[in-house]
DNA sequence: AATATAGTTGAGCAATCAATCAACCGTCGT
DNA sequence: ACGACGGTTGATTGATTGCTCAACTATATT
């Protein structure tokens, strides 16, 4: 039994393609980039996040400025900046009591641009 | 008092960067396009469906090659495609009692390019 | 020192969600 | 017609998750 039906034990069906599952197992990217790939765009994946994600896109802002503009507690925006600060995607400064937020990736404009355009299809 | 501050009553802050937020909602894309990026990014955000849109992206394949691919059960997989049909990102064909899958949008190799690219910054 | 404001944090709760299970449909081979 | 197999579906369950609330830190003002 060649390595490609490792799991089938987990599985309640025969195979049917092997050289299909054979060929992709062996191109698809290793199982760790493929968590971190779904754990990056679980951040994208919440509309309250997509709004801050898409705020600091137009400006930096602060923590009140943002509770503000989308309505909600300084609590709950802390909280979701908390997990886009986690992942990279946002970075801080502080000035006196006030902290600042902005983009950290160059990357989120390109995500968006690519996810606007499967909306708009 | 101006339009821009007309969620006050659920926030808990003062207004500290009145002009920052007046710039920035005007250039927010309206509410109902963030909720469905959000709703499409959601899809992404499972290791699962990213696994699945992963190894589609390779070759078309019937549910019992990715549940074999990846280990699962068939329901289970059934159950993922049915998401991925409903947010337009894969399509099926049926031949006979097998119904073959592939992807339905030329944009998700590249939103996948770009989260692997920051993912591997 | 006392107060107010900006922000963070942890616990709790309600809602969402993904895998499981069992039942079912449709097509093929005999 | 029957059984086997590929696939779908609905209900259930355990886990995740986003917001709220209350308590807390830190900086600025008086």
């Amino acid at each position: 039994m060649p390595e490609a039906f490792e799991n089938i034990d987990r599985c309640d069906c025969n195979t049917i393609h092997e050289d299909v599952i054979f060929k992709v197992r062996q191109k698809m990217p290793q199982d760790e980039t493929l968590m971190d790939l779904a754990d990056l765009f679980k951040m994208f994946g919440d509309s309250t996040r997509v709004k801050i994600l898409c705020a600091l896109q137009l400006s930096e802002m602060c923590v009140c400025d943002i509770a503000v503009l989308l309505g909600m507690t300084k609590s709950s925006i802390s909280h979701q900046l908390r997990s886009l600060r986690q992942t990279k995607l946002v970075k801080h400064r502080k000035d006196g009591k006030v902290v600042y937020y902005s983009l950290d990736d160059e990357h989120i404009s390109g995500i968006f641009a690519q996810g606007l355009a499967h909306i708009c299809e």
